[in-house]
DNA sequence: TCATAATTTCAGTATTTACTGAAACTTCGG
DNA sequence: CCGAAGTTTCAGTAAATACTGAAATTATGA
């Protein structure tokens, strides 16, 4: 008789998915997203759009967009069972794949609009010829410098395999 | 006669307080509040609470919170001037200083959270007993570790002297 | 080809987050 | 201690974002 063990786990789970849900607003990524994400992660079987909205209380527009966003980052996959009409979806459940693929997706969001931004200030600002000018050139050419090598880095960090990622974090942290 | 040049040094600030204000959003930074940093980044010298409302056209209630936000941040230092009675505000410049900063706070704000969750989980699924109960378990574990471990590297990176890190980074790029 | 199951879209609505403006409070020189 | 300059707070409002639910569309297999 193991139904204390399955209260337990069912409890457990769900307050992982609530609380992952409410982490993903502060990561730019929306409460839904976040705990669906979270709902597949722990989830051994893939499941469908029905299941999802049925266990997270939620609408099947919101499911379905959700759903649809998170296959277009590559954090969960369709999956078709034979003799099944309906998609179902599992989670990718490997840590380095998951950081890797969110690495790339914030990269792409987040530095390469940035870096856009100071390369546009740059050729605005090149030779404006007063001392502000130059010191605002200046404050542009090192910011777009350091963003662009530190999305450099990310980029090799995250195109790693784990392994090499492994022994590179280990020297750093001995 | 350098009238022109102020004029593009002038559209060029501009553009790039409205465009890193607006990039502020997707790094979990209000908007007022990017674009009061872009604005002292690139601004020689220190500035009040009244030019700040008047440059961004805010009011004072906004210009307000959002400065002593930056100023809790380290992003900005606040200047008495002699014989002025209210305060001024700069930015810090150096892009190393500003990067460790940042990264310290989302440190603070995204990955210490997750690790609470993750922590909380695994003990709630301690010795649970049943295969959907290990796997949980092990997910969770796994997840923890991992996040743990991002955690202390970046503790590491960002709290390196810049050469040491660009050193380091070299490495990596070649 | 039709009936139906499944998916997709989207206008309207709800929720969350940010901002305003004015009042309350604090500080300081006279 | 008073009055003016400066700072802080916050209730109300505006703007941005996310969600619902139902209708339109598409795919399936009999």
């Amino acid at each position: 008789m193991s139904s204390a063990d399955d209260v337990k786990l069912k409890q457990s789970r769900e307050d992982f998915v609530a609380q992952w849900g409410a982490l993903g607003t502060h990561w730019g990524i929306n409460r839904t997203m976040a705990q669906i994400h979270a709902l597949l992660m722990t989830e051994p079987e893939a499941i469908g759009t029905d299941e999802v909205m049925e266990r997270l209380q939620i609408s099947r527009g919101n499911a379905h967009t959700n759903l649809k966003e998170l296959v277009s980052w590559g954090l969960i996959r369709t999956i078709v069972k034979k003799g099944e009409r309906r998609e179902f979806f599992e989670a990718e459940k490997d840590v380095w794949k998951i950081f890797t693929i969110v690495a790339r997706e914030r990269r792409r969001r987040e530095i390469d609009p940035a870096l856009g931004v100071l390369h546009q200030c740059l050729d605005d600002s090149r030779g404006i010829d007063t001392p502000e000018g130059r010191a605002f050139h200046e404050q542009m050419s090192k910011l777009a410098e350091f963003v662009g090598f530190a999305s450099n880095v990310a980029d090799r960090v995250s195109g790693m395999k784990y392994g090499i990622a492994l022994q590179l974090a280990a020297r750093l942290l001995s």
